[in-house]
DNA sequence: CTTACGCATAGATAGACATCGATATCTCGA
DNA sequence: TCGAGATATCGATGTCTATCTATGCGTAAG
């Protein structure tokens, strides 16, 4: 693995490397439709609504979840290639 | 996934969500007989060798790499269990 | 025994991160 | 237009992390 592809991975990995952005994307992953609003994801952890709202932020940012603001509420769902990058690297390992 | 299963995998990820660290672990997979010492590792970065026995050692405590010293050098081997621990997770999102 | 080498640890510093309360923004309904 | 609810942003704070230099510890060679 190059550098460059590390440094490229790096981020991905870093941004679902938390307990709370791992449920989030397996919440968003697991509902309904593929897709979920900061309503539904709020309720299922002891913290914060800013503090759900960073962690939401981080995912996007980082390309793991798009945001889709449809009147009041925002919903969240899983982008693939994401995903996919990230499942690469471990197809390499001969893990799968 | 349970808030416990998140507990439990996150740190796995955050151990290999580095640059430095995800190309050690690939070093070492790639490397000749499965394993390598810090010797053939500390040359493929721009840093300290102190800094690289850092991060080695926060594989090791993850469990993602196994020590063995065998006389005047120290061996790291990946293990395999943890790598699939990972690996499975992506498995689910059928990235696999 | 002493020196050189490979690696780890210790201590320090600068930057990143998680979390919170307060507040702003946006949208809908009355 | 006004108020309420949903979400994001801001600013502060405590904790963690990456990196360095300096040093310690074990082992092999001379």
């Amino acid at each position: 693995m190059s550098a460059e592809q590390a440094e490229a991975v790096a981020p991905l990995l870093k941004a679902i490397a938390d307990p709370v952005r791992l449920r989030l994307m397996s919440i968003v992953l697991s509902h309904e439709g593929g897709e979920a609003c900061v309503c539904d994801l709020t309720p299922a952890f002891d913290l914060s609504q800013p503090t759900i709202s960073h962690h939401l932020k981080v995912l996007h940012e980082a390309g793991l979840l798009d945001r889709d603001k449809r009147g009041t509420w925002v919903y969240y769902r899983a982008r693939a290639e994401s995903l996919q990058a990230v499942s690469a690297l471990f197809a390499t390992v001969g893990a799968c």
